[in-house]
DNA sequence: CACGTTTTCGGGAACGTTTGCACACTTTTT
DNA sequence: AAAAAGTGTGCAAACGTTCCCGAAAACGTG
């Protein structure tokens, strides 16, 4: 803000002290005699005192601000991720910048460095489905920033990292679709550079596994682009169809709801006779024909839980060594009896 | 960050030159010589230097970047406003800190001083559904900070607004309702006290004395914290059911989504005989169930015009005295053939 | 050659904080 | 009574920039 606002030194001025002075009693140092102390709160109070955060940054080195990145906003889970991010960082005093890959790897990269230019104080970041390569993070890391992965996380590097259970989410949606008496299960998931989909995978063949399904590779397709361009979620849509699954399972939650719209546009016929179990975080399912059974993973929890570890790494005194992998359960929230045809 | 990095006086040292020389060369002054600059430039690039925006803005009294506060992003239609307004701030050098009010005026007014306090250059602003009282953000633009209003926006303050046609889009949805056939139309609403509210009542009368529809003051719902509680819209839906309304014209997005789950709660039976049309962003309708008309809004443009004015503002040499309210034209997408029963 | 101009550069203050150190004064200890 | 310890405060440097001002060098011009 340019406009005029209050310093430590009017405050200074005005009461006839050092600024050190003013400065240590706002802090509420003990060198401080309260006396003093409250002449100058009472006095900052007055004239609506804030300190100024640049100036503070640029002393303490550091921001209290903190980077997310997330493929985009605009998306169930992340927005929800969000959400529990800011709760606890506003909280601890710090404040969040959001930027959004779209499943860009250029854009990540491009993004991430922005970031770290403006002097964010940590990293809280799910891959993009084009990352391979996290060398730039590293190397950011090894200079001293410190970052925490959630959802989409690299398996070789050693840091905090928040996930999903996705392996037992995606056992139980798979497991889900078996006991409904499908047999011819498809999969339809995210890139394979991603850990969620990797994991999901495994999910999905234990359950066929289980229950003595053959895995068969060519039902499971590959969005490389995560469904940001539905011309990629009808080719897979158009290349599954004629292996005639009777249920499918899909690994997130913008490919499922992407999916849906495909089958419906494809083959609107087809559509409600498959079975459908994904992942997705939508609050709007209920309403979404036909309906489908979801995977909701805890989104909100997800942020909190990875802020806290972030801000532990940043507050930490020496660096931290120890790190730890949070998988948090997911919930299965079974397709509602379709009560609707009676009313069309 | 607080990892060691290159400065500008690291720079000067090693070259044998001044910071201010070093600094002019960086930021390509005319006072300093071709060859000095192309000196310092590659030396810059070579220890891969970067201006430290902090301290930038300290000196220059300015932070370079913007706030926003909306009531929540996980909302299809801010999300979208928000990525129209990433695109043109991060071209134009700007950050962006996203803040939500959840359609609180308590926590709108703390978000905003708390964004004011961090040095925002200007600020993006789609008020709370409870915001009646705007005169601590008078008092902030009176002090000088630049403010742009979107979508919900207050009448009495001058200064830049962008919002969507919304009495048009209301008369279009209301008057497409008509045209189907329905004559009693109910209206739910947001809070009384947003822009919104009014422009989109008017566009929805307009509609109905078109065709010489009495207006019913009871058919009017008004929702005072925008649907964020589902016990509010359940209430609204109770009260307005036993009017037997054939036709339903809803005021925003996160009240269509909500009515229309909080029916099919209520009375699914019902839900699928009303005829909807709804202001919503969701790039989902298609799969709702029971469909529904829906009303548009240029999210994204709304958010890159908002944007551009902004920084008009701050950029601006003088103080800004010709204000310019846009606004921008919605688009109707009209219900899809019901061609689901057969499927089900 | 003496003078003004232009070109190119450096010194140093300033932005608003925080903090190590020094200093003065009071109280306690020996 | 002198020394030590404790208490409260101020000075000044520092964080990394930008920019005003002045100065040295190079260049005409008469």
């Amino acid at each position: 803000m340019r406009f005029e606002t209050s310093t430590i030194k009017d405050i200074a001025k005005a009461l006839g002290l050092s600024t050190s002075t003013v400065s240590r009693a706002l802090r509420d140092r003990y060198e401080i005699s309260e006396e003093t102390k409250k002449l100058v709160l009472a006095y900052a109070e007055k004239v609506n005192y804030r300190a100024n955060p640049i100036a503070r940054s640029l002393k303490e080195r550091r921001s209290y601000s903190i980077g997310i990145i997330v493929s985009e906003i605009a998306n169930n889970f992340f927005s929800q991720v969000i959400n529990g991010i800011e709760a606890i960082a506003y909280d601890r005093g710090y404040h969040v910048i959001i930027s959004q890959s779209h499943e860009s790897y250029k854009q990540e990269k491009l993004n991430v460095e922005h970031l770290a230019s403006r002097s964010i104080d940590g990293l809280l970041i799910a891959l993009s489905s084009e990352t391979q390569d996290i060398d730039y993070l590293r190397n950011l890391y090894g200079k001293g920033l410190p970052i925490v992965f959630f959802d989409r996380v690299p398996e070789d590097f050693e840091t905090h990292k928040v996930i999903a259970n996705n392996f037992k989410g995606a056992f139980d949606a798979t497991e889900h679709l078996i006991l409904s008496g499908k047999r011819t299960i498809a999969h339809l998931t995210n890139s394979e550079n991603l850990s969620i989909t990797r994991e999901r995978l495994k999910g999905y063949q234990a359950a066929l596994a289980k229950y003595n399904i053959g895995f068969e590779p060519e039902l499971v397709k590959y969005c490389q682009h995560g469904g940001m361009h539905s011309a990629e979620l009808e080719q897979a849509v158009k290349e599954l169809l004629p292996l005639n699954p009777d249920g499918i399972f899909i690994s997130s939650d913008r490919l499922t709801t992407g999916c849906i719209m495909a089958m419906k546009k494809t083959n609107p016929g087809v559509a409600h006779k498959i079975a459908i179990a994904g992942f997705t975080n939508s609050n709007l399912v209920e309403l979404f024909s036909p309906s489908l059974t979801s995977v909701k993973q805890p989104a909100f929890e997800m942020g909190q839980v990875a802020t806290e570890l972030l801000i532990s790494m940043i507050e930490a005194k020496r660096p931290v060594t120890e790190f730890e992998t949070k998988v948090l359960d997911t919930e299965l929230v079974r397709m509602q009896k379709p009560l609707g045809n009676r009313f069309l």
